[in-house]
DNA sequence: AACATGAATAGAAGAACGTCAATACAACCT
DNA sequence: AGGTTGTATTGACGTTCTTCTATTCATGTT
C-alpha cells in the first residue's frame, strides 16, 4: 500500500498518435483527467494555498485542514487527487506531509490554453524564461 | 424555453469579497465550474475543434458531430456545458448554428495558471496586447 | 400546408463523484 | 511497550455526470 501513484502527466510527452485532428483522444483523455482535478472549489482552493507557499518548504497538512468546513478525511481525499493529476507534490517529513505545486504542469495547461486558436495539439511544455 | 443562458464569468468581474484568503470560496466556485466544463476528453476535442477553426466564422454543429462516435443529442449536450461554462458562444444561421471560442475565458484561465506561485487572487482578465 | 433536415430538450439508466464516520497506519514521546 | 497526534484508507450514502432513445423545436423546401 506505499505505492506512490505516477503522475499522469509526463511533461516530456512523446506524442501518442499526431494524426490530422487538433488534440487526439489520447492526449484529451490526459487532459481531461488533469482539468478534471481542478474542476472542484475545495480542490482549487487547496492548490491556491499549496501554490501560495515557498516552492521549496511545502504546505503542512495541519495547515491546510483547517482551513476548511470539511472532514480531515475529505481533505485528504482532495489532495490525493491533486497528486495523481500530477499537480501537486507531496512528501512525509517526521510527523507532518508537506504538499507543493509543480508548475511545470500548471505551466503546460497555461500555455495550452493561451493559444486556442493556435494549435492545440502536443506540446512539450512551455519553455517559458 | 428561448432563454439564453447567461456565462457563468463575467471576465469584468468586480470582485466578490477578497479577503485574507488566497483564492475565496466565491471565486473557487465559480472558477471550478470553468475547470469542470474542461474535464471531459469529448468536451476539451470539441473545444480544440472549434478553437481551430476563424474566430469569426465558427464551425457548425453538422461538422463537430461526426467527429465523434456519439449520438448527436450527446454532443449536442456537450456544447451546451462549454456554452454555460462561458468558454464559447454559438449563434443559428438558417438551418445551422454555429460555435466560437471565447478567448476571454480561456485566457483568464491560462493566466491565472500562468503564475501559480504568485496571486491566485481575483484578476480582472488579461489585458493581453 | 406538408415534409425533410439540423439541432435542442426530456427522461432514464448506470457510472463516477463528494462527503462522512470509523478505522488503520506512521511517527513521535514518554 | 504504550499512548498520543497527524495523515491515509475503507466503506457507505446521496448527488451529479455521461450517455442513450424518443421527442420536440426551428428552418428551409416542395
Amino acid at each position: 500500500m506505499s505505492k506512490q501513484e505516477l503522475p499522469i502527466v509526463q511533461t516530456t510527452s512523446c506524442c501518442t498518435s499526431p494524426q490530422s485532428a487538433p488534440l487526439g483522444e489520447g492526449q484529451a483523455v490526459e487532459l481531461a483527467a488533469i482539468f478534471k482535478a481542478l474542476g472542484d472549489p475545495v480542490r482549487l482552493r487547496l492548490l491556491s494555498l499549496i501554490a501560495a507557499a515557498e516552492a521549496d518548504k511545502g504546505v503542512c497538512v495541519c495547515e491546510l485542514t483547517p482551513a476548511f468546513e470539511l472532514s480531515q478525511p475529505t481533505i485528504s481525499h482532495h489532495l490525493k487527487l491533486l497528486r495523481q493529476a500530477g499537480l501537486v507534490g507531496s512528501e512525509r517529513r517526521g510527523t507532518w506531509v508537506y504538499y507543493w505545486l509543480r508548475p511545470e504542469v500548471t505551466d503546460r495547461l497555461a500555455s495550452l490554453l493561451a493559444r486556442p486558436a493556435n494549435e492545440w495539439q502536443a506540446e512539450p511544455a512551455a519553455q517559458a524564461s
